[in-house]
DNA sequence: CTTATTTGTTCTACAGAATAGTACTTATGC
DNA sequence: GCATAAGTACTATTCTGTAGAACAAATAAG
């Protein structure tokens, strides 16, 4: 199976993922797409998302030492394995495809 | 409501009617998906996507005179609503948002 | 040391979107 | 009238989006 498409907040978070790198942990993606999307999406809606994303072997993760700061338990940081790649890059096609010609589209034609 | 955003398949075919203009009919839509996306959705799955849009207020609806050729029966056109252009510049926004930034990222660093 | 506060993650549910498949309708061509 | 073509509508199922509360672990406070 070709990983079928991803959806738009696994998408997102995807992304989010490959820019955080080494910062790429729940709560850090939550903040990137809350700055990205402009909407702040629930804890678990994101979790959730980066849990399914992992599932389908498109993210892998691992435990993180507990960090000396109030608060600083262990974080589950995540990173984007070989598969995950393609598909981001796969999206990246289809998303170039699917807006190409649209760029001066800002005022379309009304019935 | 903020009209919440809309999912894949809604803005591409959101999409493909805006830019089919005045050849905006299901049949045509879906042919255009199955050129942009480089996937072929089943008949079903734009109707109902279609239809969702209209409802929804992005997307209105007329009924077209029937064709004098083989199987030319009325078609149902699609148009763009004042809403749906709002939508449309909305999810620009945010898809150009996503990307930014991503666009040398055709290698993204695995794990 | 006992409690409060902060940061982080997991669990549980449900609504909405994606998607397929089949049936139904209306034209034309013989 | 009957076959065929082009379109659309209906129905059902799975997957994704999304929220909210519960749970965990670390340090700061008193």
């Amino acid at each position: 199976m070709p990983a079928a498409t991803l959806g738009k907040l696994e998408l997102a978070a995807l992304l989010a993922v490959a820019r955080l790198d080494d910062e790429a942990y729940g709560l850090a993606v939550r903040a990137h797409l809350a700055g990205v999307t402009g909407r702040d999406y629930s804890v678990g809606a994101v979790y959730t998302t980066l849990q399914r994303l992992e599932d389908k072997g498109l993210l892998r993760s691992h435990a993180s030492e507990p960090l000396p700061v109030r608060g600083g338990r262990s974080r589950r940081h995540f990173s984007v394995t070989a598969a995950g790649a393609r598909a981001f890059r796969e999206a990246e096609r289809t998303a170039a495809a699917l807006w190409a010609g649209v760029g001066s589209f800002t005022k379309p034609r009304l019935a």
